[in-house]
DNA sequence: CAGTGGTCTAGACCACTGG
DNA sequence: CAGTGGTCTAGACCACTGC
């Protein structure tokens, strides 16, 4: 059908060849010779690729050339990383996750005092705008590739003056020093939710997150419940949706 | 500061207002406007609109305008919609999820027997290739907005000449079905598993779901057991990603 | 330095929307 | 019908890569 546009059919070819047959990191050919064999302008090709850049099939690499995309090695991330046998082995989440992937972690941390996002307050059952404990994490191997950018909200009720409010708070993380901090007052930590969803980045993540182009956000919102149904902890997350696969077990009842 | 592309200029201003100031649903100036005003061309402009298009953040209607995107209305998907319960009230997981948002469903579906693919043959326990049954879904509201295209693979071996193979599976689904299957062989649906992950769409799907520019993919892909661990069925979902949130209660065990 | 992608222009014509 | 976005061109110059 020569009624679809140009750059659709030049698209569609490529689209069909990579999904096909290309091996990743194939080099296509250089957007003047793509030019020459559909007879279309240069402009024209480039509405093309970007496309296929845009659908996330393709990597651009100025003074290089286009190749075809290679998945990086995808992360799983199961509920038993936030199960209190892993923290008493002094795993974080975080840690825990990438140990057992195999790699070096690395995690720049910034803590302050803050107001809590609006958003976040319903969630941790406090008022917005209410003062609370900040931490920005940001995660990453220790090759300096950023995986995660996580920010846990904490009342200040619960948390002032203890480990939580320093960089480190040591073996077995937050949720190894929450649990310490309720035992004394006869209460503990219960259970987590987590509420995916997911969105394109805007430009500034994914320069934080090194996102290629066509990559989607994973956001995740775990919220930390005492046995009262109490929130503890909120933690926002952002991850980079061609690194993560998320999976829980549900049973039937 | 001007070494700034002019297109990424008009695109972080545009952005900015839409972020902060706009509107939803707000008509932003035409792209012969947006020429004159940053004295760029119109090609430059639609640089411009390309990216932000990318990010999810605009509509372009043909012939009409470029509009801020209003989100839309979204669906909390719980693990509660696997539950017995809800089965018993006579809903099936899609079904009992629209009912709670006070919405119509509408379900097209269309069951066959045919070869397994590879990756769902791992997580099902069979050959690669195997012949199984294959139940395709289209699910969507009864306005004829497409939701998820879901496609369900189970055993032959299981569920041959049983309602499973009918297109409408009766009160409760294919759950309750298999329930029904599994009890006088003394053996039950026991768990759910299922993993998340995240693409842009291709051309077609993003045609199939509606999706607007920018909008990700989400990808379940649910695999049921039962109590000695034997997968039982495997049912790969595509969802809207703009459209779905979803939640998960872990126990901190 | 040759070859690649990145940015940009001025103008043309088509296709669609809405009054 | 006026106004909007959609497609396309031929050519220019810049910025980066890799030999």
């Amino acid at each position: 059908m020569s009624d679809r546009p140009v750059y659709r059919q030049i698209a569609d070819q490529v689209r069909q060849w990579i999904l096909s047959e290309a091996e990743p990191g194939t080099k296509l050919p250089s957007e003047r010779e793509l030019s020459q064999q559909y007879g279309a302008s240069r402009v024209t090709v480039r509405q093309a690729i970007a496309l296929l850049r845009s659908e996330g099939l393709i990597d651009v690499e100025h003074g290089a050339g286009v190749f075809v995309r290679a998945r990086p090695p995808v992360q799983r991330l199961g509920q038993e990383r936030l199960s209190r046998s892993n923290r008493q082995q002094g795993k974080g989440a975080f840690l825990a996750d990438l140990a057992a992937a195999g790699r070096q972690p690395s995690i720049q941390v910034d803590v302050r005092r803050g107001p809590v996002p609006t958003e976040i307050a319903e969630r941790l059952g406090v008022q917005p705008g209410q003062e609370v404990l900040i931490r920005d994490r940001v995660m990453g191997t220790s090759d300096g590739q950023p995986l995660q950018l996580a920010t846990s909200y904490l009342p200040l009720d619960l948390v002032a003056g203890t480990q939580i409010e320093q960089g480190d708070t040591g073996t077995g993380g937050t949720y190894a020093r929450l649990e310490e901090i309720l035992e004394p007052k006869g209460r503990s930590l219960a259970r987590f939710r987590e509420e995916i969803s997911v969105r394109m980045p805007l430009p500034e993540e994914a320069v934080a997150l090194r996102l290629a182009a066509g990559v989607p956000l994973i956001r995740v919102v775990r919220t930390a419940f005492d046995d009262q149904d109490a929130a503890l902890e909120v933690c926002d997350t952002l991850m980079a949706g061609d690194r993560y696969e998320l999976t829980y077990d549900i049973s039937n009842a």
